[in-house]
RNA sequence: GACCCCGUAGCUCAGGGGUAGAGCAUUUGACUUUUAAUCAAAGGGUCGCAGGUUCAAAUCCUGCCGGGGUCACCA
């Protein structure tokens, strides 16, 4: 392992290291006790009640200094807030020369009490400071401005988006926009498992390496198990496994899983990515539909405290109920005829009278598929459940009740892409059998995507699933909507990037 | 995978055949209520990598690496 080569600001860095060593300070402590966050002391201090702010501790990280000879101003920043730091020569003493050798960057802990300076802020005047640890590299801190009205001005934001991914603790420190993302999906995955729980259902676990996969139409990733000789694949989806557990007796469990599949990456995919799927006997798809939008509502009142939301200039509403419209009603709808029964000439015709770019031997479902996706799908911005879909295109969903030919199944759209997906799932046996083996005929003619037949699972059905109904969402997804970003990436803390040149 | 755009100092960017630039950051000096602190001075670059054209390449050409966008597959 070759280090690199060091530039001049890092150089100096370590050299102040040293020097604090060599004046026997610790750059590497072990702990602090802090009696305050920042916003404790920022939300809570006036200038009536100041007593209470006679000695107070707070901990955070440099994130600009002003010196003054024998007095400075500093921010440092914690988890929730950023305070501003007083430090005068007279009331540190020592420590307050061995300051010049703190940096940007360096985090610190600090006691004194809080006041008001003459410009009106509300900052700590310390009297006394220890280095809790040294920070070697450069930090891209940007300046920030207040201005009069209150605004804040940012100068020279850390923006490259790809050092952003690469070194995404720097983006964290730095730019304050993507912390409140990523406390959004948090917040948002508790919301949802406290939502579960107060229902009584059960969060499970089940396998991500899995002999056979299923659950959804993809490509997986391959794995080999060296112990037991034989190749095993991360999970595209955990679908079958959480319906043995109902199979088992359990009447409602879900899991919040990363799912894997090997296609393609863009703003919308990452290969991991995670999916909340959960299953409730005795349930169909109708329920579930009134369960999702009763889910939604209540989230993003959690997260966003109002129903209401902004992406992409459009306000989306979340308060229920959404709108509910058939497949091929909607298809009517926006290509201006019914799509329902026709041949895959016809439909052929109908995409290219569209524009649509299709290769001539695709079957009539793909051609189906790709006229929705393209022409009705873009309009559905409102939360809109779309139901009743064609039999081919959802072989683990149960037959339409009274709708030969359809399914009970619905996806929920919003903003024009699809956030869950839902059936009344298909228990009788003989059924799945057969579509599975339909999968198979069409993987055998060359559909990479299409399923594998799970013998262990139609043995389970054979045992006997209770009426179920089942639902899975996108988590990334929903956390795009919820926070109004653009792309997937900017709701991974760690989104999959091609490794760097091997030289590094 | 195909096409288009991008890669210059720690960060944000300018330059687009003739000695490598700015602001912030950094260093030194001054300054005990500043806040994009200020004032004075200084240091800092394999211009993504490798070839080619040229007297001369950050600049033009080719290939490669990385990123972004559009398209295709997919949730």
């Amino acid at each position: 392992m070759s280090e690199q080569i060091k530039n001049d600001q890092e150089l100096r860095r370590e050299e102040e290291l040293k020097l604090l060593e060599s004046e026997s300070i610790n750059p590497y402590p072990y702990s602090f006790d802090k009696t305050h966050s920042t916003l404790d002391i920022l939300n809570e201090y006036t200038d009536d009640n100041a007593d209470k702010f006679k000695n107070v501790s707070l901990a955070g990280r440099i994130v600009a200094i002003r010196r003054m000879g024998k007095a400075s101003f500093c921010h440092i920043m914690d988890e929730v807030g950023r305070i501003q730091i007083y430090l005068k020569k007279d009331d540190l003493g020592e420590i307050y020369d061995k300051f010049r050798l703190f940096d940007i960057g360096d985090i610190i802990g600090v006691r004194g009490y809080v006041f008001r300076t003459k410009t009106g802020e509300i900052t700590l005047h310390t009297q006394s400071l220890l280095l809790l640890c040294k920070s070697l590299k450069p930090l891209p801190v940007p300046k920030v401005e207040i201005d009069e009205a209150g605004n804040k001005i940012v100068y020279d934001a850390f923006a490259d988006v790809e050092l952003r991914y690469r070194k995404r603790y720097l983006d964290l420190i730095v730019n304050p926009d993507t912390r409140e993302i990523f406390k959004k999906r948090s917040k948002l995955i508790t919301s949802m498992r406290r939502y579960f729980d107060s229902h009584g259902w059960l969060e499970v676990e089940t396998p991500i390496l899995q002999p056979i996969y299923g659950g959804a139409n993809a490509r997986p990733f391959i794995t080999h198990h060296n112990a037991l000789d034989i190749d095993l694949y991360l999970r595209i989806a955990d679908e079958l496994y959480l319906k043995r557990l109902i199979v088992g007796g359990f009447e409602g469990v879900y899991e919040i899983s990363k799912n894997f599949r090997n296609e393609g990456m863009d703003k919308m995919h990452n290969p991991e990515f995670t999916s909340m799927e959960i299953y409730v006997a005795y349930k169909d798809y109708i329920w579930m539909m009134e369960m999702t939008e009763d889910l939604l509502e209540t989230l993003c009142l959690e997260i966003n405290q109002t129903t209401e939301i902004e992406y992409n200039e459009h306000k989306i509403s979340f308060k229920k109920p959404f709108r509910r419209a058939k497949y091929y009603d909607l298809c009517k709808e926006y290509v201006g005829r019914n799509l329902k029964d026709l041949s895959q000439k016809e439909l052929l015709q109908i995409a290219r009278s569209n524009n649509l770019e299709i290769d001539p031997y695709s079957s009539a479902m793909k051609i189906l598929d790709e006229i929705f996706s393209e022409i009705v799908q873009p309009n559905l911005i409102q939360p809109t459940f779309v139901i009743d879909y064609p039999l081919e295109m959802s072989p683990l969903a149960k037959k339409h009740r009274t709708e030969p030919g359809l399914v009970e199944r619905f996806e929920l759209f919003v903003c024009g892409f699809e956030l869950a997906n839902a059936f009344s799932e298909l228990n009788d046996p003989r059924d799945q059998r057969k579509r599975l083996e339909e999968q198979a005929l069409q993987r055998a003619a060359g559909d990479e995507e299409a399923m594998v037949v799970d013998e262990d699972f139609l043995y389970a059905l054979e045992v006997g699933m209770p009426p179920t109904a089942g639902l899975g969402i996108g988590i990334d997804r929903l956390t795009m909507v919820m926070t109004g970003a653009k792309t997937i990436r900017d709701v991974l803390f760690f989104p999959h990037m091609r490794p760097e040149s091997k030289s590094k």
